[in-house]
DNA sequence: TAGGCCATCTGGTCCT
DNA sequence: AGGACCAGATGGCCTA
């Protein structure tokens, strides 16, 4: 389907070239040398790429058609004429409108990879881990919100607590360990390696490079903790609520590609939009986008930096006090440890919006 | 410096 | 014909 791009290699430039395509125009696109031209690659006129496509599919006016410049292989041979319709120079009326339809073409481009970043922005907002200021990667984004989904149809199908060790190790099945130590921590637990492991074993590695496998250093002592993103309590919240309603979806057949696929449909019910919901505020930032690329504003990404595996405390209040901080210094059990947290911290205020 | 992640440009393909 | 979608390519930023 898809064609490469022109490369780097020099035979299709010099292929161009020999057939006249090319102006030599100093001038850059939009009378200034944007950022993103940086990016591009192959033929430039007026630094813009050049397709032989794009340029032979003008049908347009003035220009006289090329001659029929006979090709020269490598070894000297004459090529064969090549068929479709012929080419045209590149004047400067056709520039214009080649430039003009790129240019559009580009915003809006541009435009749709905003709003799928948008998107992208809300999906993050509904994970248990949402922080502002520490951005899970698209890539993290999306797995997670997998596992999530994953994890409240096993809610919804099989009663299984939301707050049990299962939910978060679905939650944090496939991630990446900095992900997965954002989950524990926002969760205020961290999931046991050993369990996850077995998962890996069972299911192959998969994710960031596999990283799962190993390990959700669950720091010891200390839970991981983070500069997190501080658990969204809207979104444990009602699971206990959800405890009643069994659906039909099927079980996740997990570990193909350790990935939890679904074959069947997927039926969640509505309840959990209204869940999402709660969560849909259109953020300040939103209206603040900028535009212009690379305008120095970086979100922090989760990156193994950023989410240290080994540190105590971090969290407003720090986490020392807290009983699973304390389970894992004083290496208590994590169910007792999780059953004491989840009884005195889960925040079920919004329950009555489902 | 390498690797991860990102935004952007680009041309091809499909759809309306 | 034009727009949406897609995937490849590239360079910038950031951190280990």
């Amino acid at each position: 389907m898809m064609t490469k791009p022109f490369g780097k290699t020099g035979d299709v430039s010099e292929l161009v070239s020999s057939l006249g395509w090319l102006e030599e125009d100093g001038s850059s696109q939009d009378g200034e040398e944007s950022p993103e031209m940086r990016g591009h690659h192959g033929l430039t006129v007026g630094g813009r790429i050049l397709s032989c496509t794009e340029l032979g599919s003008e049908d347009m006016d003035e220009e006289e058609e090329e001659e029929d410049e006979e090709e020269i292989g490598p070894n000297g041979e004459k090529a064969p004429k090549r068929r479709g319709p012929k080419k045209k120079k590149m004047t400067k009326a056709r520039q214009e409108r080649f430039r003009a339809r790129r240019m559009k073409a580009n915003a809006r481009e541009r435009s749709r990879m905003h709003g799928l970043n948008d998107a992208l922005d809300n999906l993050r907002r509904v994970m248990p881990c949402y922080s502002k200021t520490q951005k899970l990667s698209k890539i993290e984004t999306l797995r997670l919100a997998r596992n999530y989904i994953w994890a409240l149809s096993e809610v919804l199908e099989s009663g299984q607590s939301p707050e049990s060790h299962g939910f978060v190790e679905m939650l944090c099945k496939g991630l990446s360990q900095p992900t997965s130590n954002l989950v524990a921590g926002s969760l205020q637990l961290g999931p046991s390696p050993v369990m996850l492991n077995k998962l890996e074993d069972k299911c192959g590695s998969s994710g960031v490079g596999g990283q799962a496998g190993h390990a959700l250093s669950y720091p010891s002592p200390g839970l991981p903790s983070p500069p997190y993103g501080s658990l969204e309590a809207s979104h444990l919240l009602h699971m206990k609520s959800f405890k009643g309603p069994v659906y039909d979806n099927p079980s996740p057949n997990e570990c193909s590609s350790g990935t939890p696929p679904y074959d069947g449909p997927l039926t969640p019910p509505l309840s959990i939009s209204g869940t999402f919901a709660l969560k849909q505020e259109a953020s300040p930032h939103e209206s603040e986008r900028n535009y212009t690329p690379h305008s120095g504003h970086h979100a922090h990404y989760l990156s193994a930096h950023h989410y240290p595996t080994s540190t105590a405390g971090g969290l407003p209040g720090g986490p020392q006090g807290h009983p699973l901080f304390q389970a894992s210094r004083y290496e208590l059990p994590l169910d007792v440890a999780f059953d004491s947290f989840t009884s005195s911290h889960l925040v079920t205020s919004q329950m009555g919006t489902i």
